[in-house]
DNA sequence: TTAAACTTTCAGAAATTACTGAAACTTCAG
DNA sequence: CTGAAGTTTCAGTAATTTCTGAAAGTTTAA
């Protein structure tokens, strides 16, 4: 497994945003080196061509496995482990959205769903409870409509992506249509 | 600048969620804190009721100002300076999409644009830019669409959050509105 | 100019997170 | 059962990130 310098760059920097994707370096690493490598690999594979640990590279797989981003795979007559990405790119985007959502907004929504239901015990709880109401419906609205979204598929999320500012057009179109209706 | 248990709740949980949504702890407790106190406070206020120090107060609100997150004030008379969070729940909001969109994609599709300028030198590159080719139009998409939305402003957005699945049908009926043009 | 009241900076300490590699575990063939 | 070929775990170490607090900087009043 010897990479060019055009796939090595593409992995190192990967590794460096993997961070900022809710993952770590090697974790990066790794999952851009199952995109982009044609046939399964094994584990060997990966920290041979990583430079990095072969345990590093079992916790990597185990994490990833736990993103459903990659999946564990068996030649027949073999007994070594063989992975690769799961899905396609779509796919694959969709489960890191999905994970982020869980990680980054529901513990949020849990804890703000608790403090409101308190009474305020002041002024002071009062208002902050006001800023809690705000920040609770904005991020139920987006959790709910990121939901809705993935139900959508592929291709009408396509569909919709194209439109860009045209979705300003639609939605008024929308409005004339069905005026009957008194929404506000 | 005492705190209730319930304040504290809150504050405390944003400081551990902070670095999940791309800033450090006590930028997180910071930013909660100001969201729900109803007057500017200072930077001694701050570090007095999160117990951490000055100077860790001072670089967070520096962050906080790059993020656009966070004002100053001058009180008429006094020399101190007075923070508060600036805008709406909604445009602190928007505000962190738009900088993460900076920090989590844009870095990366200029990468990607740059390798896919390159000639593949073999079959692994070819297949590997192939797969390259379909993360860049996935990220260009998104952040393409993201702009477009935060353009359409919180009415427009607000309609659409509401519409939920229904964006489906919306589409459905769009097209055969428009059934004269042939849109793929 | 001096000093008081305030702010920022940054070197080093503390805390956290990631990585290694040896030991333990698993599975299978003979 | 034994050992070979593979995998995982985890204690300890390395790397990174965050935080402190003292020193340096700034601004204003007198």
């Amino acid at each position: 497994m010897q990479l060019t310098p055009m796939l090595e760059s593409f992995i190192m920097h990967f590794g460096e945003m993997g961070s900022r994707w809710g993952f770590n370096r090697t974790v990066g690493q790794i999952v851009a080196l199952l995109v982009i490598s044609e046939e399964p690999i094994t584990a060997n594979d990966i920290a041979d061509a990583l430079r990095i640990s072969r345990g590093n590279v079992s916790m990597g797989l185990k994490e990833l496995q736990a993103w459903r981003l990659v999946q564990l795979q068996h030649k027949p007559g073999e007994r070594k482990e063989y992975f690769q990405a799961c899905g396609s790119i779509w796919e694959m985007a969709n489960r890191v959205f999905e994970e982020r959502r869980k990680r980054e907004m529901d513990p949020t929504l849990t804890l703000l769903r608790d403090i409101l239901l308190d009474k305020p015990a002041n002024g002071a709880e009062q208002h902050a409870q006001v800023k809690l109401q705000e920040i609770h419906d904005l991020l139920e609205g987006i959790s709910k409509w990121s939901t809705e979204l993935q139900r959508l598929g592929p291709d009408k999320l396509s569909t919709l992506m194209k439109l860009g500012s045209g979705v300003g057009k639609v939605l008024d179109l929308k409005d004339k249509l069905l005026a009957k209706p008194s929404n506000s």
